[in-house]
DNA sequence: AGGCTCCTCGTT
DNA sequence: ACGAGGAGCCTG
């Protein structure tokens, strides 16, 4: 795969295009020839496309039919490790190459030439008249006269309008010029700002700079709990990888997250790094992607998607919060992000550090048997240790009905409150109440297109699905018997807990932090600054509040409900209450006060809520990994779901039953299936869903066998089919 | 993907 | 007999 095999102009070459078309197409080599991995263009029926030169052609079709490629892209040609990337994650995730190709060239104009603009610099003469406005446009390009600057930039800098300025090009006095639009990023200082790190970060940074200094592949787990500083100790890591004028990338779960952390880039490195996902815009997207591949920008930071990304030379990637769900794509390709990074790392000679503070099974596991070295931050950044945690036992306290607040977590938060200290109250759901429910006939309202209940959001005075987003206005009368006035919220939601909030404190500042109740990033931004500075006594906040954000007054954190994730048939149950529970109590009592989290729960006696309290990870680590390992569950079995949907119910259904009977490739494999079974939401937008799940144990080649089993049966066209190996979500 | 062909079905 | 519309096929 990594030959650079160069073709004459006319041979055959193979070129893979972004089309869903699952193979590779025979094309001649255009005048002047091409180089395997080159971006060029291609004629496809009517129309033309971009495509990779993959390899020598192969010929054996009607040659008269052999088309010529329209000419190379002038971009950075892709090397033979991402090629070779793509074909494994391909066959891994028995996705179609050419799907690859397009998660690795989502960037805008791609074909087009390198864009260019006029910029502005100091010409030679001086003006015909001297006024102010041209003395301060003349001042602003000498005192930068190593900078360029586009014409509106001139004129807002010299604070003069544009026309000032084109009068002075007129006279030669400013001098136009063409430059390329697609700027290199400024190159960030290694040693621009070094921060002191405590002896135990200095520790974990070493073993993390050696790593990189080592220019060979490794993947190490960076554990520490939250507050420790991983942050300052992989950024170490990302100093050491600049030096070696090596490419770093720095995944978060988040985008909610990245203006923080470049904040942090700018602080320690003297500059800005390249920024991506999907709030982008596409004029940057594009110079990234050039920049990627040209070695250009030497760090990027952005969501799962970056890896895909075309670095000439990457020699580290660190995944932030590498438990995260939010790295697993769950629509169009299914893939893993964090899987895919340690690939990708392991073809290219790169690090990979996996930062968490509650490590996926899976990573610890890895730790375990030694394919990942591990390293510790054990105390707390600042001398702030974990907090003490208690359970407060639902059934032995008083609460009234619609209510959720115990009085013994009630009198906590009174008490911080007398003090001035801050409180957190976590509840895991949106909007005001997750069912509403007719009191005349029962019947609860749910969404059109999808078997789920519709939740109620007060604050936007309509009914919402969560599964498809789907909206409508909260009914007068119950929809189904059409009594007036009997429709009730059951159950508890972060806007309803506002509400008995304010009630029981009617003195107190409250916020709510929920992601729908912001319009933009930037609003919900600044809403957690001014909580962070103490704009507020008690805070009201879903998942979002547990990822990342830091509030120092913080000194007591209340759960309202720490069963609801112990819930379900969900394998990862345990472990995702573990980690959710973990990280929420580490928000509070992060600087010279220790801080306390109480759990409300009906089950304080449960396992996981025991090992929670009593703080002791390994342990639940270990414990977990020996059901697992008993249940042949990953990560010491392999699964893979399969997911039928279509408009017809009875069609999909059938059609997985036959799928499930037919299992002899399977079997070959000592691979079981189990289904099929309603997807536990078994519709959403109109489409009827059944699952399969496959077992198998670890080591078996479990994608050749679903291959040979799928292949037996023709999809219909109605039925939906996907394919999604190690799923996490069960849905 | 997206364009093109061919087939079906409903209408005149 | 004809046209709309959709499924299926092909792309070098």
């Amino acid at each position: 795969m990594s030959d650079q095999s160069f073709f004459d102009a006319g041979t055959l070459v193979a070129v893979l295009t972004a089309q869903p078309i699952d193979r590779l197409l025979d094309y001649k080599a255009p005048e002047g020839g091409c180089m395997t991995g080159a971006f060029v263009e291609v004629p496809l029926g009517p129309r033309k496309v971009i495509g990779v030169v993959w390899g020598r052609g192969r010929g054996g079709f009607d040659l008269k039919k052999a088309r010529s490629v329209i000419r190379v892209l002038d971009v950075a040609p892709m090397r033979g490790e991402m090629r070779e990337f793509l074909t494994r994650a391909a066959e891994y995730t028995m996705t179609p190459l050419s799907m690859m190709l397009r998660l690795a060239t989502r960037a805008p104009g791609l074909g087009d030439a390198p864009a260019m603009r006029k910029v502005f610099r100091l010409g030679s003469g001086a003006p015909d008249r001297e006024t102010d406005a041209r003395r301060r446009v003349l001042k602003v390009l000498s005192d930068y006269s190593g900078l360029s600057f586009t014409l509106g930039e001139l004129a807002e800098q010299a604070g003069v309008s544009s026309s000032v300025v084109k009068g002075l090009v007129k006279q030669g006095v400013v001098r136009e010029e063409d430059s390329p639009r697609d700027l290199p990023y400024p190159p960030l200082d290694p040693d621009y700002n070094g921060v002191d790190l405590t002896p135990d970060q200095a520790t974990a940074a070493e073993v993390l700079r050696d790593g990189v200094a080592s220019g060979t592949y490794g993947t190490t787990l960076l554990k520490g709990v939250t507050g420790s500083g991983k942050t300052e100790v992989y950024l170490e890591a990302v100093a050491e990888c600049l030096r070696k004028g090596r490419q770093a990338l720095v995944l978060l779960p988040e985008i909610a997250l990245t203006s923080e952390f470049l904040k942090r880039v700018e602080d320690r490195f003297g500059a800005c790094a390249g920024e991506w996902h999907s709030g982008v815009t596409m004029t940057e997207r594009r110079r990234l992607w050039k920049m990627a591949g040209e070695g250009n920008v030497g760090l990027v930071v952005g969501a799962r998607s970056a890896l895909f990304l075309p670095f000439r030379d990457l020699g580290l990637v660190v995944v932030d919060e590498e438990h995260d769900t939010s790295y697993k794509q769950e629509e169009g390709v299914l893939y893993n992000a964090r899987d895919m990074v340690v690939l990708r790392a392991s073809l290219c000679s790169a690090q990979v550090v996996l930062a968490s503070a509650t490590p996926s099974l899976e990573t610890w596991a890895n730790a375990q048997a030694g394919k990942y070295r591990r390293v510790e931050l054990t105390s707390r950044f600042g001398a702030a240790q974990m907090p003490d945690m208690r359970a407060i036992d639902l059934r032995a306290e008083d609460i009234p009905p619609s209510r959720w607040i115990s009085p013994s977590l009630r009198d906590a938060v009174a008490a911080r409150v007398a003090l001035g200290e801050q409180s957190l109250l976590f509840i895991n759901r949106r909007g005001y109440a997750p069912t509403t429910v007719c009191r005349a006939c029962g019947h609860q309202i749910g969404c059109d297109h999808c078997d789920a209940r519709m939740v109620e959001h007060r604050f936007q005075k309509r009914l919402m699905c969560h599964q498809c987003g789907e909206t409508k206005p909260m009914p007068d009368k119950c929809p189904s018997c059409e009594a007036e006035g009997r429709l009730a919220p059951v159950g508890p939601g972060v806007e309803r807990l506002d509400e008995e909030v304010r009630a029981l404190f009617p003195d107190a500042r409250v916020a709510v932090l929920s992601s729908d109740l912001f319009g933009s990033a930037r609003a919900l931004k600044e809403k957690i600054e001014e909580i962070a500075a103490g704009a507020c006594d008690i805070i009201i906040g879903t998942q979002m509040v547990a990822k990342g954000h830091n509030f120092p007054l913080l000194t007591l954190v209340g759960v309202i409900d720490a069963d609801l994730g112990l819930q379900g048939s969900d394998l990862r149950a345990a472990e995702r209450t573990f980690q959710l529970m973990r990280q929420v109590a580490g928000r509070a009592g992060r600087v010279e006060k220790k801080g306390l989290a109480l759990l409300q729960t009906t089950q304080p006696e449960h396992p996981v809520i025991r090992a929670i309290l009593s703080g002791d990870e390994e342990a639940f680590w270990q414990a977990e990994a020996r059901e697992r390992e008993a249940a042949g569950v990953p990560p010491y079995g392999r699964m893979a779901g399969i997911i039928l949907s279509s408009e017809n119910a009875a069609e999909v259904f059938d059609f997985a039953t036959e799928l499930a009977r037919r299992d002899g490739p399977l079997r070959q494999v000592s691979a079981q299936v189990f289904g099929p079974a309603p997807a536990p939401i078994a519709r959403i937008r109109g489409r009827h869903r059944v699952r399969l799940l496959v077992k198998a144990a670890k080591g078996v080649p479990l994608q050749g066998a679903l291959k040979a089993w799928v292949g037996q049966l023709r999809v219909p066209n109605s039925v939906r089919l996907a394919i999604d190996i190690d799923p996490q979500s069960f849905l």
